[in-house]
DNA sequence: GCCATAAACGGACCATGGTCCACTTATATT
DNA sequence: AATATAAGTGGACCATGGTCCGTTTATGGC
């Protein structure tokens, strides 16, 4: 086995051509613009690979799939919120109650389906790996990590998941969007639930 | 506004013709047949309607779409536990603690997925609408009324789509099948969960 | 039984996500 | 600079969900 498999060794040498990560930036910028000014629908995979100039088979390539694409876009976004809950500053990050960082936590979240709802939405792969993509398993271990800061004694790995369940953007979306819940009463209902399961 | 639309007036009269009435039964049976023998994603629409001897616009008048074939194919089986849990024995049903009951209901969600889980993920309908699906309300309110009962002082609504998030049909099979999770395992932690709630 | 009419039908057609592979090109090595 | 080679590229092609509309047919009233 060499050593030029290029699998989750995250973030080591340049493993991607010059003109591979030109056309990435092209193909990002074209699919933003896109979502800007015609929504998030008018993201075909044609589309893009025309406004960006190269051929479809590229986008693929890139990015693999329309969800990877609409990943892609939120990258930026996700890294982010993960720096601030990680390493940031308290309520989020480390530094306060385990409980209040929950709490926080999740108000993030519910606030970042606000504002990106829709890409978010579109990012949502197919039901057969929704949850097994990457970016959930941080959220996973975060959660669990404080709740067993906070002393919750509990199956921690299934009770992180139920309770990352109710953050799904998708579901989120629907009870702002069709049930005209406010974001704070989604707000309030999340740190309700956590102070019942923490208490 | 005439008296013939025919919207969500469940059960009166016959409104669909003969001819239509036995190609919905081919359609279901082709349906299930292709799922029992092949398996779930042999389910196309061309198959089905092939299967069933009949036009591809067929299936889609009849059923509207994919997700609403698989949906039908579940109607029984989801009626069936509608009358458990509204008239059934205890603790499923009336008679029991509202909390008893709460934990029954999950477990017999739980128990469903295992059975039926990869129809019951084909039939999830596009993100737009995944959660405004009909069935769906039934469950909410019912887990809103238990909760009720049991005295829970918290925002209902959203607690029971918090609560119901975490029986997903998509993400109880993620856990059973990619996490290794076993049935056991989750339905003792929605236990752990809903008295944790009610607490 | 016959007719009018709304319902149902079927399959051609469209849009879009995704695959494939013959061809091109950046880059490391010498 | 020449070369080898792995990576990248483009667009034809495929599968499938979904739409449309001209044709057929069940059915209720006469």
């Amino acid at each position: 086995m060499t050593s030029k498999t290029r699998l989750p060794q995250i973030g080591i040498g340049p493993p991607e051509r010059g003109d591979a990560a030109r056309n990435r930036r092209l193909l990002l910028d074209a699919a933003a613009c896109l979502v800007a000014e015609r929504g998030v629908d008018a993201v075909t995979m044609d589309a893009v690979a025309a406004a960006a100039g190269v051929g479809k088979g590229t986008v693929f390539r890139r990015f693999g799939s329309r969800s990877g694409l609409m990943q892609s876009l939120l990258d930026h976004t996700e890294k982010e919120m993960q720096q601030r809950f990680m390493f940031g500053p308290p309520p989020l990050g480390p530094g306060a109650d385990p409980v209040d960082r929950l709490i926080a936590f999740g108000h993030a979240r519910i606030a970042m389906v606000e504002v990106q709802g829709e890409v978010q939405r579109a990012a949502e792969t197919s039901p057969e790996v929704r949850f097994a993509v990457p970016a959930r398993a941080v959220s996973i271990t975060h959660v669990m990590s404080l709740l067993r800061a906070a002393g919750v004694d509990a199956d921690l790995e299934v009770l992180a998941c139920s309770l990352l369940a109710s953050l799904e953007a998708t579901l989120v979306l629907h009870q702002m969007r069709d049930l005209g819940v406010s974001i704070e009463r989604l707000q309030a209902a999340w740190e309700d639930l956590i102070r019942r399961v923490a208490r």
